[in-house]
DNA sequence: CGCTAGATTGACGGATCAGTCAATTTCCAG
DNA sequence: CTGGAAATTGACTGATCCGTCAATCTAGCG
């Protein structure tokens, strides 16, 4: 069979270009800087893949799917609200723990490019934020966080919080470790929960 | 004096552009497109700037010294942190009240690019998160947040929601309005200041 | 009114690359 | 072993666009 060798062989060079949308961003890679990365001609690339904006569509639809994917799971086999963020928000620690690579071209081409290629992905990305969105609501009928912050709200809160943190690791502004990965989703989750838990008494004023 | 006069062709030519890189992005916008936009020749931009990349450079360095120094006035002139960590909240939402265009660049582009342009201004972009660290330090100092948390991820928490909030905006998944703005500035120091709030009682464990 | 310095123009050079394609090699099925 | 299909190559094309520059214009000074 000889489509799983070319199966391989389109797989590498979608790590390859990865590796090199990771190194220069998108902008400054050269289709032939993925070619020579994955020790193939740049015509060969073509056989593969129909433009360089495919690797990259590709390449986030392929790991954003994962993400939704784990959020869904999550919501079927978690029993509290708090679990299934912090599901969410493990995922996506761990995703970069293990492929920092993917991650950072997810981050940083995609989600965060609100011009050029977030406009495109811009249905995946929110349905991503609905998911979060709703595990909050599922906190708020259980009294468990305050009901005048709108779930939106607060699912922004919760993204804006995470990708902070991966951009911090990106940055090489923040340590980035093990134990920091660790720190960084349980400090999310915690904060969140504690910052829009249900106002205690309404007292005085 | 010409040189009022060709200051302010240089203004408008910088306006120009940031209307361009707002509506189309820094790497999709061409020199051409700004020019057409300021109703000049082309060649006329290599009057006044170096290079593409200069105005960007110089729009982004424009703004956010004005951002480091509301904050630096906040610090000397507020009383106590959290109004100063509302002061600079409100700062970068009010910015993007009155000049969405200029703040989509600031953040879109650059902020948020860690490849290209993210890397140049780095240093600067630290400034801020160090300063918003401070507020927290003040903040702990006197036993308003815990101290368990490094100011440095409770400033990372910050800009991250802040950010996201004008992200949203952007992206327009999320109305921007009035309402809207001020709603965002008071939900985002809110949390932090509950969510950071001191653990009250070590109970049980 | 003429002169000069600076402003302004837009044609042009030159470099870069994405994507194509005809030629060649490799692979394997029969 | 062989024929053909798929994989692979890299020279080439075509288009884009940044930045330059010589030529022209304009403003205001003496």
């Amino acid at each position: 069979m000889a489509s799983e060798k070319a199966a391989d062989k389109r797989r590498s060079i979608l790590e390859a270009a990865t590796k090199v949308f990771a190194e220069k961003g998108f902008h400054a890679s050269r289709v032939s800087d993925i070619a020579s990365e994955a020790g193939v001609a740049h015509g060969l690339v073509y056989h593969y893949f129909d433009s360089k904006e495919q690797m990259l569509n590709e390449l986030f639809s392929e790991r954003w799917s994962l993400l939704l994917a784990a959020m869904a799971e999550a919501d079927e086999s978690l029993e509290t609200p708090r679990e299934k963020l912090s599901a969410a928000a493990a995922f996506i620690v761990d995703s970069y723990r293990y492929q920092p690579e993917v991650m950072k071209v997810v981050i940083v081409e995609v989600t965060r490019a609100a011009n050029s290629f977030g406009r495109i992905h811009l249905p995946e990305i929110t349905r991503a934020y609905d998911q979060v969105a709703s595990f909050v609501e599922q906190a708020q009928q259980k009294g468990e966080m305050r009901s005048d912050v709108s779930s939106t709200d607060a699912s922004l809160l919760f993204f804006g919080a995470v990708e902070q943190f991966l951009s911090g690791w990106i940055f090489e502004l923040v340590p980035a470790n093990e134990e920091e990965f660790d720190r960084a989703k349980e400090l999310v989750v915690d904060t969140i929960y504690r910052g829009l838990a249900p106002i205690s008494e309404p007292v005085g004023d």
